[in-house]
RNA sequence: GGAGGGGUGGCCGAGCGGUCAAUGGCAGCAGACUGUAAAUCUGCCGACUUCGCGUCUACGAAGGUUCGAAUCCUUCCCCCUCCA
């Protein structure tokens, strides 16, 4: 790898976090004489992102930190197209409200990475519905379209895998590359945006952008890609039982998104560390060389630190403490998950599966048997022996909660109220 | 256009008139062992349920034959291979 005059690269680069790059050189030489301008661009299909989107968001947060401007582009116009990239179906189309709902749930997410604002190096969030929705078609294909050939955008990965496999592909997604590629013309012309990154399934459509600016614009726009994050055995990132990893609070709690990282492989911990921490590199290579029942520590680090971007320092340490407290010391943390179930409930005792389903610990009571009868349930500590035990007031402890875990993992508060 | 082969549960892949909610593998969940890891071994694994071998939905789609079909017949859709 060469060496980079510029931080940012350096740092991208050195972390492990580029997958290609167009003229990674001249885009170097351009980042170490001044502040310049990149974007990623979301789309808002849900009022969150998860950590699928981590390593974009943290390639914006080293971008600011770097000295440069960050652009956060919301796909307000293009999600009510949708990227055929990387699926058989269309996306279903969303309202206006939807889609304003969901770039305002994004954006608080956001707020956590970096800084908004006027200056030089503040970052902006755009919405690209600001120049789509403005756009009439003749002039667009005149002064767009004669620079795309539907031969090339016939052999792109997006269309041509759903070509072969003879899903449908409509004309409406079809025209979606050509909008990605003229945001990014629009972005140039009106905050001089150079780079746009993105995951490496965006490569073609990036290049497209970068090749739109050249001959409209004569501009010089570069292409920077990350590459596609698995966890050791080979499985997408950021799903678990109960589905996405979510970056906002509401969808996934602090103490959850905690464990997410605490629970990863051991040989997982370095690489997520570079990727998805700002620790410095000599510290990451110290902590993930250590073995066995050590490398515990380094993963409540990798957790800790997550963490603490995504929800806050205190956040952070509180999901630390109360794992300590219901791991390591056995007790029964005040800060789990809480389900409240009515007192006459209990007091006339109810069946352990049933508790278990109402707790949130299993989708339906069905499923609820089924842990039970595995093995799988335990109230207070103790394993549970059948999944009509019931579960009475006596179960309560001194403070009025009883703890129901699902496995070793998965605990719940129950009080009665 | 002609000749063959094929479409099965989240994925791969058996089954080819009843005993089929459908062998096996992967993934997933749980147990044991551990370190809240991996590997390994064990159990569960269509959905729901008043837990009763009960109800519902499933083997590309639609019809049909049969007491009974994923399995046979007809039509249609799609995929693959070979020939033109």
């Amino acid at each position: 790898m060469a060496a980079f005059k510029s931080d940012f690269m350096r740092i991208v680069h050195e972390r492990g976090m580029v997958h290609q790059t167009s003229d990674a050189a001249r885009l170097d030489e351009l980042l170490s004489t001044g502040t310049r301008t990149a974007y990623i661009g979301f789309d808002c299909t849900a009022d969150s992102l998860h950590v699928g989107s981590l390593l974009q968001i943290m390639m914006l947060r080293w971008w600011q930190k770097s000295g440069h401007k960050p652009i956060v582009l919301m796909g307000g116009g293009t999600t009510k197209i949708g990227d055929p990239s990387g699926r058989d179906e269309s996306r279903q189309l969303l309202t206006a409200e939807q889609i304003d709902a969901n770039m305002a749930g994004i954006r608080r997410v956001f707020d956590k990475y970096v800084e908004f604002g006027d200056g030089p190096t503040d970052a902006r969030m755009v919405d690209n519905a600001e120049w789509l929705d403005q756009l009439l078609y003749i002039p667009l294909l005149r002064d767009v379209g004669r620079h795309f050939s539907v031969n090339r955008m016939l052999t792109m990965d997006s269309v041509r895998l759903r070509l072969e496999r003879n899903q449908p592909l409509t004309f409406l997604e079809f025209n979606y590359m050509i909008l990605q590629s003229y945001d990014f013309v629009e972005l140039k012309k009106r905050y001089d945006c150079i780079l746009q990154m993105g995951g490496s399934d965006q490569w073609g459509n990036i290049i497209m952008g970068t090749d739109l600016g050249r001959r409209i614009e004569g501009a010089e726009l570069f292409a920077l890609t990350t590459p596609l994050i698995t966890t050791s055995s080979g499985a997408k990132m950021g799903k678990t039982a109960s589905g996405a990893v979510w970056l906002n609070a509401e969808r996934v709690s602090p103490y959850d998104f905690w464990q997410y990282w605490r629970n990863v492989e051991d040989a997982d911990v370095g690489r997520f560390m570079r990727l998805f921490t700002e620790l410095p590199l000599p510290e990451i290579a110290r902590l993930e060389k250590l073995q066995g029942q050590e490398i515990n520590e380094a993963k409540k680090v990798l957790a800790t630190e997550i963490t603490g971007l995504a929800h806050g320092a205190a956040a952070a340490a509180e999901a630390e403490a109360t794992a300590r407290r219901t791991f390591e010391e056995g007790g029964k943390a005040e800060s789990l998950p809480t389900v409240n179930v009515p007192r006459a409930q209990l007091a006339e005792g109810i069946a352990a599966f049933e508790l278990f389903h109402q707790a949130g610990l299993a989708p339906s009571r069905t499923e609820a048997r089924k842990l039970i009868r595995g093995g799988g349930g335990r109230l207070n500590d103790k394993p549970i022996a059948s999944d009509t035990v019931v579960i009475k007031e006596d179960d309560l402890g001194s403070d009025g909660t009883l703890k129901l875990s699902a496995g070793r993992k998965r605990h719940v508060l129950v009080r009665a109220a």
